[in-house]
DNA sequence: GATGAATGAGTATTCATTCAT
DNA sequence: CATGAATGAATACTCATTCAT
């Protein structure tokens, strides 16, 4: 019975925010942003109303920080801030990576699938939300933080080293571009698709792996 | 001074549904089906709230008489019905008109990709909006009608035969999902990037062609 | 092909709002004044709103137009101008033709006890619409025209002459009251109850005469 | 500063969801369920329409509760599951227990017949409404807790048992039919006329008991 | 920290009524 | 006379957010 210590207090917090975020990335993703209520979430995680707004201001502002959360670990996971150079071992590996990603975290690639999809949504998390021209065209300062550049850069630059291996003609350009657009669709499949066990999809990530390395 | 005739009255209806129905796929393309008020499409197509419920009996109905309509439309350009056969030059014209689909029904794409994310809406519409997962594992009766299926049969016997022309080891299967992978993420990058006139992506749809003739 | 005469446009007319009044009592009386709306009357009657605003004024002109046009009926049916006398023979006449009305009027007076439920209703219709209690203890002036005042004086005379006749005590104002209970039981079963062709309540009314007469 | 317990939201809750449906309920009954406006019914209440929605799904399920609760007032009042026999004293006592119900509950029996005259609102209710048919006519398996039938049953007994009290000829069917009209009568003039407090239907009530028992 | 009662602006929908043709 | 397209005020209902306790 005796009083809890800041640090205690702390601990709560954190997993009070972690299972609120928790809650609300699941029904965010399944039942989409707009349809899921405050109620809903605050039911589904045992607490109240009024707790909720205790943690986060808003609706949006648990949004963002689920959103965040979600990018940090990302960012971690990938290990962004090593060289950035990728040799064939590295390149299948961070491949493999991304596809153990979308799995790991479908839930927060469905929600942020939803949101890119909306216009307005997409036009106030320009951060956050890499638009998809930005994936392709980005227009951030050199040297910037903004990962999705620098994961672009390492594949730019994969791609056209690859051409210094060739012999034969090769379009550096147009075969990133074509990654992109395999990975993008490969991505979506991941997401979108009843989960099934047979190993098709085990073996399409080897023959897309295969066809770039 | 002389009442309107039933073919006036008929016109006047069809200008006003498809007036209404533009509006509002305009609208639910880009800010959201939900997000998109019946106000709002009615301000943005310049008649009363009240006239958008004369002609269609809800928000629900007008979503689907739009989807509906859509469908009917691509039906008829793809021109499934013929005799389901394709060869080489078949099937880039047929990649060619799925290409200009994707940029002339941009935003019933942009919809409908938004309706498939979400899970609820999936099961209400399994015959308009085909799931990503019937759109690779097709479990409807040989012969119906359903044309995701046609068209997935299509392009089933088109890289099986491709196989038996080949001398060296082939994969139709796998091909045919690697090929649908590219056509997803292809179709995904085309509904979803920022128009651009550079000649970028014009020159993926050949590569794409090329890389499945 | 020649125009129609004056008299042939009286005729369209008249039966034409006839249709229309016809339409609209069976629906109020079966499904309530305020859930019928005037598309399901045209829509019934056969004929356009527009031309139903051509013969009524508006929803409630049609409804005072119907109350009025069976409360003549009535009137008339009852035959009221009488000398206002009641002999035994005539008493029971007149209960039958009540009993009758019942039947025939089944509609309409359905439709006026759901108005009668209604206070506002009552206060806005105080003539075609006597309230129960003016029923019981009309406030008109003599000689009126007011035909509840009229019934309820000859059934007044009826009993208090009654008194007269008998050796034993009797209180006409008592005898009064509890025929009007009587009717008004009768009256509500008659018209809410499901019909049956058994001659249960065929004999009630029969009932009621021996014991009022 | 201490928050609320539970017992103390339990017990707001409870006195607003009276609050809510004593007003409703009297609303209702004076100017019909449909006019009736839950915007009114909040104002009058003193408090927000989103409130309302807080205790109360529906416009319609206000009206289940409301019924739900005089119906089970009404049961326990009238202490249907005694062992179901009359005799003269207990009858007279049953009679002038349902009058001071008749004015107890003027305002739930007002909305009770406005609710049985509307056909479609019948069918819905069959139990918590019973149909004046089937009060005429139940239907109901022997034994069933159904308590019009239980007190229509009661009433039969207490009929049927004076036949053979008497010498002289009686009809007993008649006679119950006679005494169902009697009161039928009494309750909607009861209910629906102006209140007065001259003892004209004081002594109504003493008539009619005299005449039964 | 924690609760849920309370609010009100916003949303889809209805429907009597008007009016150009 | 006749039509039904068009309107807009009104209605039931939702839900993020606030706040007293």
């Amino acid at each position: 019975m005796s009083p809890r210590t800041p640090k205690q207090f702390q601990e709560i917090r954190e997993e009070k925010m972690t299972l609120i975020m928790d809650v609300a990335l699941e029904h965010f993703a399944k039942e989409g942003y707009f349809s899921t209520t405050i109620n809903h979430i605050a039911r589904h995680a045992g607490i109240s109303k009024g707790l909720m707004y205790n943690y986060f201001d808003s609706k949006e502002a648990l949004l963002k920080a689920i959103i965040h959360r979600s990018v940090n670990e990302i960012y971690k996971y990938l290990d962004i801030n090593r060289d950035g150079y990728l040799n064939e071992t590295e390149f299948e590996f961070f491949i493999r990576k991304i596809d153990v990603l979308l799995k790991e975290k479908k839930y927060f690639f469905r929600l942020l699938m939803q949101l890119l999809i909306q216009n307005d949504v997409k036009d106030e998390f320009p951060k956050a939300f890499p638009e998809s021209d930005s994936f392709i065209h980005p227009g951030h300062e050199p040297g910037d933080n903004y990962y999705p550049t620098q994961i672009l850069k390492m594949f730019t630059d994969y791609f056209y080293r690859k051409k210094e291996e060739k012999d034969r003609p090769y379009d550096p350009a147009g075969e990133l571009e074509f990654f992109k657009t395999v990975m993008l669709g490969y991505s979506v499949k991941a997401l979108f698709s009843a989960d099934k066990k047979d190993d098709t999809e085990v073996k399409e990530i080897d023959k897309i792996i295969e066809l770039f390395k």
